[in-house]
Parts: structure tokens; C-alpha cells; sequence
DNA sequence: AGTTTAGTTCTTTTTTTTCCGAACTAAAAA
DNA sequence: TTTTTAGTTCGGAAAAAAAAGAACTAAACT
């Protein structure tokens, strides 16, 4: 009972962790929670009341957060015969989809430069020197962005 | 002077509109608009003032974004003598450096996972299906970081 | 030395985000 | 059919982030 409950607070401890390196990547602190509980939690499936009470939260907020992820596609659930409740987890596929997606995302920069780089020419049309480094700057990231493509077609050929 | 007024409209468009984007990259309106602004305007130097005033922003708003971007590398200014104003300006050379950084920095996430790997071993030592899938991921994602820092290499070998 | 200018810093106000509670819905159970 | 359960939605309070304002500093100019 002690053991329970210290690996308890070992796991909120972790979940808050988690949670806060998720936030960089653009989501709300319970969004973060929520994915870091489902990404420790044992069995890795869990309703949405283990969840809620979990994390000490509301059920709007766990709600709001499970459908965010959901419509994303990183999180799923599956249901037993003979019990109402879902059991959400973690859609590994779905989630690696997205980090590709994201990884491939460089090119949103890409586009931005490009825009700026347009822009800078309309006009005017001798090169300054301030335009030309950009347009270097571009170049290589549209190498990058390249090689980025090859390396993740080379891992995962389909 | 309806062409300088018509010039103007489209400057402020485009830094509106960039300043948008910039903000996906976790900046404030203000600063994105502030980098927006320094990359279409010409000459690429500018006075406070005049950053201040096109924006129609406040001086201390202009001053701490300014102020981030010069901490984090991206902007510099330079002064002519006998003015005693600065003369801010991206720093090509900064913000390259700067790109490069965030793109090895895939880094933040390959150390997340790992934790998350490592905390799901401890305690029980038979390795679930869950896990296992978040060690693909995991190897995944490292290759994906060396191949990214190999082309890194390759394009600028120093 | 005194003034002006260019930019900074600190405090306050405004805007936006995040979260909760309470009322609600739909499906399952009784 | 009524009730219970599992989760959703909506409105508003609380917290956080962004921008503004005003008093300040340091260097340059007189």
C-alpha cells in the first residue's frame, strides 16, 4: 500500500513533467496531462473518470482535451462487450503520422520566405544584397526540406 | 503619391500577414510583426522610430521585441556616424544559425519519449505492446535526427 | 553644466487563453 | 418508460499573456 502509493506519486510527478515539455509543441497544460497520463499509464487504455480523477480535473476540461486529440488523430478509444465506458489510448500510428507531418512541416517556413522574397522584388528590380542572402537562406532550407523527404521515404518505403 | 500611398497598403498587408505566420513559430503578434516588417522594408535597416511608427505600436512594445530578437541573435543594428540613431536589421548570418538550431532540436521530443520509455520499464521488466511501439518511434525518430544532421553537414561542411 | 534624444524599464490596462461548473444529450439499464 | 451513466456543450470566472503608458537613464549635443 505504501509501494502503491509512492509509485502513484512518481507517476504524477512524471505526468507533470511531460506535460510541460508537451506545451512546446503548441497545447494547453491539460492537453499536455492528459497525453503524458495516457502515454505511462498501465494498462495503457483508461476511461474517462480514471483520467479526470487522475489529473484532479474537471470534466469539461478532460472532455475538450480527449476530443482535441482525437480529431488530431494521436488518441483513440476502444470499448469492452458489456461495459458503457470507452477506454482512450494513444493511436501509435495515427501519432507518428503527425510527427512525420509535422517533421515534413518545415516547408510553412519555406513558403513565408518565399512570400517575403517576392515581395522584396516586386518593385525594383535590381537585386539588393539583403534579398540575395535570403534567397540563400531559402535555398538551403529547401535542401533540407529534400533530404528530409528522401530520408523519411528511405525508412519507410510504401 | 497614390503610388507611395498604394506601396504602403501592400507593406502593411504582407507584414500583417507574415507577422500571422511568424506567430505559429511561438512569437508574440508584436514580434512577429516586427520581424515582418524588417524583412520586407527597404532599405532592410531601420530606425526605431520608424518601426514604431509603421506599426502604430507603443515604444516599449517595439523595445522588447526588438530587444528578444537582438538576445536571441536574429537582429542587430548597426549606426553611421554623426546620427545617433540605431539602425536595426535582420542578421542573416544569426537567424540561419538560429534555423539550423531549431531544426536539430528535434532533439526536445527524442528525449521526451525516452523518458516516457524508460519510466514505463521501470517496476515491471516484461515489455508490453504499448512500449514496444514506443520504441519504434523512438528509433524512428533518432534516425530521422542523424540523417538530418548528416545533410546539415553535407550542404555546410565546416 | 544643461538639454535633448533614443531607447529602456516598470507598472497598469486590455486581451486572450484556459479551465471549471452546471445544465444538457444520448444511449444503456432497470 | 423511467433512470442511470458517460460524456458534451456552453457561459463565465480566473489566470496568463500582450501591449500600452509614463517615468526613467545614458549618451550625445549645445
Amino acid at each position: 500500500m505504501c509501494h502503491q502509493i509512492e509509485t502513484m506519486d512518481n507517476k504524477k510527478q512524471i505526468v507533470e513533467e511531460l506535460g510541460v515539455l508537451f506545451e512546446r509543441f503548441k497545447r494547453t497544460p491539460m492537453e499536455g496531462r492528459v497525453l503524458a497520463y495516457l502515454l505511462v499509464s498501465d494498462p495503457p487504455y483508461q476511461t474517462f473518470d480514471n483520467i479526470r480523477e487522475f489529473l484532479g480535473a474537471s470534466k469539461s476540461s478532460v472532455s475538450t482535451a480527449l476530443n482535441f486529440f482525437q480529431r488530431e488523430g494521436t488518441v483513440d478509444y476502444k470499448t469492452f462487450s458489456g461495459d458503457r465506458k470507452r477506454y482512450f489510448m494513444i493511436n501509435i500510428y495515427g501519432w507518428n503520422k503527425k510527427l512525420i507531418e509535422t517533421t515534413k512541416g518545415l516547408t510553412t517556413f519555406n513558403t513565408l520566405l518565399e512570400k517575403v522574397i517576392d515581395f522584396r522584388f516586386r518593385g525594383k528590380e535590381n537585386s539588393d544584397e539583403f534579398s540575395t542572402k535570403l534567397k540563400e537562406v531559402l535555398k538551403f532550407q529547401k535542401y533540407i526540406n529534400e533530404e528530409l523527404l528522401k530520408a523519411i521515404e528511405r525508412y519507410n518505403p510504401d
